[in-house]
DNA sequence: ACACTCGGGACCTCCCGTTGTT
DNA sequence: AACAACGGGAGGTCCCGAGTGT
């Protein structure tokens, strides 16, 4: 579940970029914290090996907070959007879609990457409850979920494809609950086939989401 | 999820009590690691207000480490046994306990407690990654967790109460990581009523493990 | 003691006018050195709210000592000069004028400035013994004041305004020490009362500088 | 003005002593402080030939400031009680004794020390204006060292020794500033010839209190 | 003549763990 | 069994100055 591009790793000598070297920062950072916590990793370890000191990172960011903020707020947001938001709002049938995704998501990430769990849920647990600016901003990014997942369930009951007695906003706050608590029961058991039998036992759950009588099968396209 | 017995606070002048100081050295740094996180509590704080020193702490913990792996085996698994499989074993239909169970936890945590999350979660996403020792005593913890809910529906599923057409053992596990799931987005918008929300659609989807045909009401008591 | 101009603290978006520049990054130079002190300001801080960049300061100065002892040598140097060797020339009696210009310095500077005592003062006391340059050229000013104020007993001898069994040179340099004493003192106790009975109390030391039987009264003007 | 005795500089690998190991840090920064001053002297050069590590420093000291702070109360007040309260308060003749006390502090200093002027003095310019905390600390013994004055020329009137038309109150704190100022500027001219023309010129003011047709000689004893 | 970006070092702080002692 | 005192290292921050472009 997210595995960043990787910067440089040389010393640019030719002229500023400045935009590249922030971006060279954040995604140095995503990588860094992603796989060692964000108060864990340190500066040093975080710079080491991208060829960018610590004069342009503090010129770029203030502290090491506006950076995390920044990847919150920059990276982040973006990625909920591209692998989730944007999916789901073009897809056909909602419930499908979700079950599509939790499984791409998993199956992309390398098995010696699942023990790192998702950056999200990562920066959640680790700060919102100590540093406030991380927990409105990781709510934020939450928000933006929930809702494009509550509009596609929305779409979804008009659709015939999702049952109507449900409470859409905290249904489909659940959904990422539970997506995030299985990211993160990777944690203590990063293993591939245990992910893929949660995922199935999650996409079985899922289902109980479509109204009575629509089976999985019928619905089914490929 | 998980509230403290806060220790003593006062110095004992007393005779020495070994396991009594061990104790509340256990539970101090429980409640700190809670609210602080593991690595972001220093020993210092820890201590603070709890009468005892560190000579105390590392004549009974040779390090910090230690002590974390003594919470997690000795006080952690210890809960999740009283709260969860226990109660489990003894109920009469497993989805009705589960959902109380799930309720109930969070029913009893004080809207200010929610943004700390849980113990057993937040240690997962802190240090299972980068901490094999923290890693092996978790994924044994949730083990435990895992087989007495395996059990109970497994149990539920000869009584009739649950379908036979899943993957028990991953159902479990589902079920376990979507609570923490719900615990862990706790911390980014700490609110009982969303909370109660969650937990709401949460046994909605926990009804669908029930054969069909049974409906929740024809078992609910209350 | 010394109120600076403030600089314009706008862009200069119009043409480039070394100058000006070279002004203006000295009077804020010398008001935040005053306030802060030379090494506890840094560069940024200096420039901040200006319009000047640290390019600019670069140009016109090698680096923050050079800008240090430029103030030293045309702003501090201009100021005494205006302030005590000026007014000392030209005045009828050198007690008394003597008397009035330290009243007049200490009038003119509103209270909550007198805690930033005497910039001269101030880098002497932080720089001259651990930078010779700075020592230098401060102690080159003081030597002007000194020699200012003597040339003035020196005349004062003649008019018979001064007692003549005094060594001028050091009586001056008196003079403008227990001057500075007296700006220092208001860094501890920044109080315009407690600075006026200083200056009562130096007033009446000074007057033990006339002849004897030359009262003080026979001579006041006011 | 103030030469401090030199820490031990050997490490103690004997029992701790803590009251020796924390004089011993208070001393050292006393002296770098002295030579150096505050914010320009780093903990490591404060330590460096000290056998004592920063370890034990904020074991001791909460941080640097705190440590600026107990060398004021405790170190620099009891100086001034030392060296100018006490001698005063048990001289037959206080103009006398002021004259021995201002030649003996300037004479007891070694020329290469009299550039780093008067440690009360320096912590004042450097810092009252900056830090609150400081800036009362230095009033506190500014004023212990004012009222021990002030008491002895009081006494002095009461004998016949002092002119009973002055402002006992504002002479004392003048006499103390000028002496700072005389210990002030030999920073920027740090001569010992002309240190002590400066001390000559300050007698022949401090004269100027005694009673009119009291000359010197007809007091001095020695 | 001046602006933006960056380099690298040093400083205060703080923290985990140890040692000698009772 | 417990404590005060201490060792040593690393982390975030910040600052002076250099470099390139315009």
């Amino acid at each position: 579940m997210f595995i960043p591009i990787r910067a440089c790793g040389k010393r640019c000598t030719t002229a500023k970029q400045p935009d590249v070297t922030r971006q060279a920062i954040m995604e140095a950072a995503l990588t860094r914290f992603h796989e060692g916590g964000f108060s864990a990793t340190s500066l040093d370890q975080l710079l080491e090996g991208t060829g960018v000191t610590k004069g342009a990172l503090y010129y770029h960011f203030p502290n090491k907070q506006a950076l995390g903020y920044a990847i919150v707020d920059e990276m982040i947001r973006g990625w909920i959007h591209e692998r989730w938001v944007r999916p789901l709002a073009h897809a056909e049938n909602v419930i499908e879609e979700l079950k599509i995704i939790v499984r791409r998501v998993i199956e992309e990430t390398p098995e010696n990457f699942l023990a790192f769990g998702c950056p999200l849920n990562n920066l959640t647990q680790e700060l919102a409850a100590v540093d406030e600016g991380f927990r409105t901003r990781l709510a934020s990014v939450y928000q933006d979920w929930h809702e494009g997942l509550a509009a596609s369930l929305h779409k979804g009951q008009a659709a015939g494809q999702v049952r109507t007695d449900i409470d859409v906003a905290a249904t489909a706050a659940l959904v990422v609950a539970s997506f995030e608590g299985i990211a993160g029961a990777m944690k203590a058991a990063p293993n591939k086939d245990f992910a893929l039998r949660l995922v199935g036992a999650f996409g079985q759950l899922i289902d109980g989401l479509r109204p009575a009588g629509v089976t999985q099968e019928a619905v089914s396209v490929d």
